[in-house]
DNA sequence: ATACATGTTTACGTTTACGTAAACGATAAC
DNA sequence: GTTATCGTTTACGTAAACGTAAACATGTAT
């Protein structure tokens, strides 16, 4: 039996409003059964909600996200699609190996700040 | 002598329009010298804006940009303050690598699909 | 039976991060 | 000397990503 999840469990999981899952319904990323008018979220949903988040927190919009997650869904194609596709995946990770560099400057960039100011608390210590 | 750009010379070389730079200024984060009425970026303001700029990539808001920005011009406090800024930085510093956490999920994520593809890929050819 | 928790739709509002358009100033080129 | 070129301000518009409020449905608890 596939687990299933309302729509309140998962904005509680996650930290989103309910408001904003049924958001991301109105744009047509992520889409759940209906038991009756309620709406109920497979585990594949959830997965599809983790990947928006993760994309948002990584600064992907959510048309990029849905572009990605559309991806994912279309395995099942021929070969001119499957190549098609590993194209684009490709590509995405590209994006991803640059955001990579990106992050890691910033980082570095950070240490060296920080370190000159533990430096100048030292000297501060050190002249009293 | 220090070197100094126009408005154009920035946003040409950044890839976005004057009106983003100007933008920018309106919300206090990037405010240049003026001659005249024309505003004169610094070599500081030209890292400002790059910071900004890859900022936005990692997927940061312009005032969580301008909250380290201001913590990176800040340096010159005494004791108190300087503690303040170490502890500030290494917030930051774990959001990033929280974040690069997320990236490298992705980039699995991305492989591992990709790999899948790959896999079919070579069944749909030796089927032939 | 009714209160309450949880869900629904619909219409409108809001913040962020810019873009557009108009009307104008200053300097350089012909 | 006027015509581009580059800049300026001001007011209004816009897309993305939600939030708010109202009015209503539905199942559960007492």
């Amino acid at each position: 039996m596939e687990p299933s999840y309302s729509i309140s469990e998962l904005s509680n999981e996650f930290g989103v409003t309910n408001i904003t899952i049924r958001y991301y319904e109105s744009i047509g990323i992520l889409i759940p059964k209906r038991y009756g008018q309620k709406r109920i979220y497979s585990s594949s949903d959830r997965v599809t909600l983790e990947l928006i988040l993760r994309g948002k927190r990584l600064g992907f919009s959510l048309s990029e996200s849905k572009e990605i997650i559309d991806l994912y869904s279309a395995s099942q194609g021929e070969e001119g699609q499957l190549k098609l596709l590993i194209n684009k995946l490709n590509d995405k990770r590209l994006e991803l190996l640059e955001k990579r560099k990106d992050l890691n400057t910033a980082l570095a960039t950070m240490d060296s700040y920080s370190a000159k100011c533990r430096q100048r608390l030292k000297e501060l210590e050190s002249d009293k």
